[in-house]
DNA sequence: AACCCGTGGGA
DNA sequence: TTCCCAAGGGT
């Protein structure tokens, strides 16, 4: 009996001939020549070879994240990082403050811990073979084909949104992208596909393809090299794939903190567990309100239960909506005085009180950077009651 | 397998 | 405004 991605693997690989070769082989990597995008990291060195450090920090910063976004990202991170060596000599806050805005934070600690492997255990030098790159934490599936094919020739291809996308165009799949019997045939058919002679270049003209043509919303298929292959093309209705399940609603929260202040004008601020969301990151300290509670009132309890001390609560300083990966919240600061006693953290992780103009030193979520803009914005233009 | 994990931009 | 989703990985 046949499992159901070995039959959609039979189904799709029996559709691979001449034609569709030639267009994934020739066709494709030679449009490819004719737009590609220069960007940082794919820069090749005297030797004309990619620094592979290089281009693993881009695969790493470029996970859910556009090309647009992750740049002067990378640029900054590799200007202060310019080697595995100095990335794992790094102090992690000084990592993740490069990485503050980016979202996703644990690729950065994964990134800075892999970092350490590789000098531990491979001298420095990142792997160049599957086994042992793909052992380094935070380097899945995606990312060790692209390190290895880009940064070192290795023949592997790469399965990424773009390839899903393009893939299941031309084969005009109609089972859910996501799930994983169809991953698994879409990567058995991209290995398939693939160029073993220059692995990399195909592995990037397949992506840049989804980024450039063969996009969500509205494809540029008159100029595609693969539209005399592609099943979606002559359907008619490109857009319909992947196949995709509805996205679940997602929940609303209230949140509030406590913008406290000491005699000397410092501020309270706490560091996340190294394992919750946002891990690692500061913020002032506060929480989710409960049921039937003011704001002020989930305010003075989420002080009282992360530090043991009590805080009156002040005038309102912010209001910001966010959005984070799978919920969103309505998150208000309120100026606090501690009512006496000294602040002591339940959970064990570090506190600190510091000048307002220093909180620019520590990495900070979105929301709570937000909430320092307001902040600082009062500084400019103080409130006169 | 299903869920968790950020953020910004475009339609 | 709301929704989608972008060069995924960990659990």
């Amino acid at each position: 009996m046949a499992s159901r991605s070995q039959e959609l693997e039979r189904a799709l690989v029996a559709r691979v001939g001449p034609a569709v070769e030639e267009a994934f082989r020739e066709s494709l990597p030679a449009w490819f020549d004719g737009v590609r995008r220069p960007m940082p990291w794919r820069e090749g060195g005297a030797d004309g070879r990619r620094d592979p450090y290089r281009v693993w920090v881009s695969e790493v910063m470029l996970q859910q994240t556009r090309v647009e976004t992750a740049t002067p990202y990378f640029e900054r991170f590799v200007e202060a990082f310019p080697t595995v060596a100095a990335l794992a000599a790094a102090p992690q806050d000084r990592v993740l403050k490069l990485w503050e805005g980016l979202g996703y934070y644990s690729r950065a600690r994964n990134l800075h811990r892999a970092a350490g492997v590789v000098v531990a255990e491979h001298g420095g030098a990142v792997p160049d073979t599957e086994a042992a790159f793909r052992a380094l934490p935070g380097v899945g599936p995606y990312t060790a084909a692209a390190v290895l094919s880009l940064a070192f020739g290795r023949p592997l291809a790469v399965l990424d949104g773009n390839v899903i996308r393009v893939l299941t165009r031309v084969f005009a799949v109609e089972a859910d992208a996501k799930a994983g019997p169809t991953r698994r045939a879409l990567q058995t058919l991209a290995d398939q596909l693939l160029d073993t002679d220059d692995p990399g270049r195909f592995n990037e003209a397949v992506m840049e393809l989804g980024a450039l043509l063969c996009t969500p919303r509205s494809p540029n298929c008159p100029n595609c090299p693969l539209n005399g292959v592609c099943a979606a093309y002559a359907e008619g209705a490109p857009e319909r794939y992947p196949v995709t399940s509805k996205a679940k609603p997602v929940p609303h929260h209230t949140v509030v903190v406590a913008v406290a202040a000491d005699g000397a004008g410092r501020l309270l601020i706490q560091r996340r567990p190294e394992d919750a969301m946002l891990g690692g990151l500061w913020e002032f300290p506060g929480g989710k309100q409960e049921p039937g509670e003011t704001l002020a009132e989930t305010c003075r309890r989420e002080v009282r239960e992360e530090l043991g001390v009590e805080v009156e609560v002040g005038r309102a300083l912010a209001r910001v909506e966010h959005a984070y990966s799978h919920f969103r919240i309505t998150l208000h600061a309120f100026r606090c005085r501690l009512a006496g006693g000294e602040p002591v953290s339940a959970s064990g992780e570090p506190i600190r009180w510091v000048q307002p103009e220093s909180l620019d030193d520590y990495a900070f979520p979105r929301a709570n950077r937000r909430v320092i803009e307001a902040l600082q914005a009062e500084v400019r233009q103080p409130r006169l009651l």
